[in-house]
RNA sequence: AGGACAGUGGCUCAAUUGGUAGAGCAUCGGUCUCCAAAACCGAGGGUUGCGGGUUCAAGUCCUGCCUGUCCUG
């Protein structure tokens, strides 16, 4: 059986993935699968630059405003999601668009399948003195590829070994299945200067647009900034405003900051991985994605 | 105009009684199998405003100039 085709779209943040995402998707008849940590969560629009309700409307979205701001979402989850969606809109071809390249890479090569944590495994978590120690003792092999400060990823060496009594790193040995999509990848890029002075300009349209509003918005309805969705670069920044211990200008600057950081990590994750095609954002991108897709994908047309 | 204080990497600041400069942030690079817009690691970068003097040795003392802030008039 032939393997589904998907096209994936990715990028830094605000490097224009949406723009270009639309006008394929409306040449093709495709719809967009949204690979975006936090456009998943409900009542993040502005600050995640959520496509516009015209443009939701006039191509087909899926995994934008699902999750409530509370809800922890996890590659894994995507992944599943979103593969149900491919098999269901079948011969539908999706693009998959978004810059959370970790998701993107779960969906497309797949995660070892390990056990769901249990309670009684972060109860047992709680109980460790030092946990970098105790993975060493567990986990030998993940402890080494580890820096004893990367608390996240010890405790999830941790949790796993509690929750299944076995190493985490045993079970990447065991074989992965080979990607069940067939791919078409794109990543759009941008000279960076101008890709940060995208981002600076972005989020003054940002707070002119009412991002300011619907933080407060969502804090009005009893979220709080430790909460999942609040964690986000774009609205974490203004805590301390709205806690009257920064004035805006300071949140902003330290905003603007932090989603150029953010593009500058996502760009260091791209350089590793291969694409099939590199495209300049600066260009009119159209003609040259159909004319390569119609040359691998014939039947598309 | 007079007086006071300050002038150290892109920014904010450190440097015991003079012993030839450190940090945070930024910048750049990297890690990455289920909280990834997260979490974490590394590197480069300063002839200490300019000139002169004292000293074995000056960011640190003396002196002239320049620049900035504040006070007085």
């Amino acid at each position: 059986m032939k393997k589904p085709f998907v096209i994936v779209l990715q990028g830094p943040t605000a490097v224009g993935k949406s723009d270009l995402a639309l006008t394929l998707a409306k040449t093709l008849g495709s719809y967009i699968i949204s690979a975006d940590s936090r456009q998943i969560y409900k009542e993040l629009k502005i600050g995640t630059a959520r496509p516009s309700s015209k443009d939701l409307e006039e191509v087909e979205h899926f995994l934008i405003g699902e999750l409530d701001p509370k809800e922890i979402f996890s590659a894994g989850e995507f992944a599943r999601r979103a593969q149900k969606i491919i098999s269901q809109k079948l011969p539908q071809i999706p693009i998959i668009v978004g810059g959370t390249g970790f998701y993107c890479k779960a969906l497309l090569e797949g995660l070892s399948t390990i056990p769901q944590i249990s309670l009684a495994a972060h109860e047992e978590l709680n109980q460790v003195e030092n946990i970098y120690a105790k993975l060493q003792e567990i986990d030998p092999e993940l402890a080494q590829k580890l820096h004893p400060h990367d608390t996240s990823r010890i405790q999830r060496g941790l949790l796993v070994y509690f929750s299944c009594q076995k190493p985490l790193s045993s079970f990447w040995k065991q074989k992965k299945e080979p990607s069940p999509y067939e791919q078409f990848s794109i990543l759009l890029s941008r000279d960076r200067q101008e890709l940060y002075e995208r981002i600076d300009s972005r989020l003054d349209k940002m707070l002119s647009e009412g991002l300011l509003e619907e933080i407060q918005s969502l804090l009005t309805k009893g979220y709080k900034w430790s909460d999942p969705g609040l964690n986000t670069v774009g609205y974490k920044e203004f805590q301390p405003y709205f806690q009257k211990e920064k004035n805006l200008a300071e949140c902003l600057t330290k905003a603007k900051q932090d989603s150029r950081n953010f593009a500058k990590r996502q760009l260091t994750w791209y350089r590793k991985i291969k694409f099939d095609l590199t495209l300049s954002a600066r260009n009119d991108n159209l003609p040259t994605v159909l004319s390569i897709l119609k040359s691998k994908q014939p039947l598309l047309f």
